[in-house]
DNA sequence: TTCTTGACAACAG
DNA sequence: GCTGTTGCCAAGA
């Protein structure tokens, strides 16, 4: 299983109405340092596997800066947003049972 | 094989 | 608290 397998797989567990950052998903995967990677899964991410990447933020909650809609995809699950456009992560991340 | 790029994270101003 | 710069790692040309 590739490093952007697992991503996949790991995206697919988070809740709706919560968020988790690239460099969470990294550590869970066993990479730290590898949030890129997450990043670049994500970019290569087929719509066929329904992945809500739109729950995926980078660690000041900003979202991806060439994707606007995301934002409105996390409104629409009830992810709060401050005024600047970043999400807010202290009350939305997404806790890993 | 080497250089450049990228849906980032962390630090500094 | 927000914006800009630096550093890390893997994939693509």
């Amino acid at each position: 299983m590739a490093f952007i397998e697992r991503v996949y797989n790991l995206v697919e567990e988070i809740p709706q109405g919560t968020v988790a950052t690239y460099g969470q998903l990294a550590f869970l995967l066993g990479a730290p340092n590898r949030s890129r990677l997450v990043g670049r899964a994500l970019s290569h991410a087929p719509e066929e596997r329904n992945l809500p990447c739109h729950r995926v933020v980078n660690c000041q909650g900003r979202t991806a800066p060439h994707w606007i809609e995301q934002r409105r995809l996390l409104e629409e699950e009830g992810v709060g947003f401050r005024d600047n456009g970043c999400v807010n992560l202290k009350k939305y991340c997404w806790k890993p049972l």
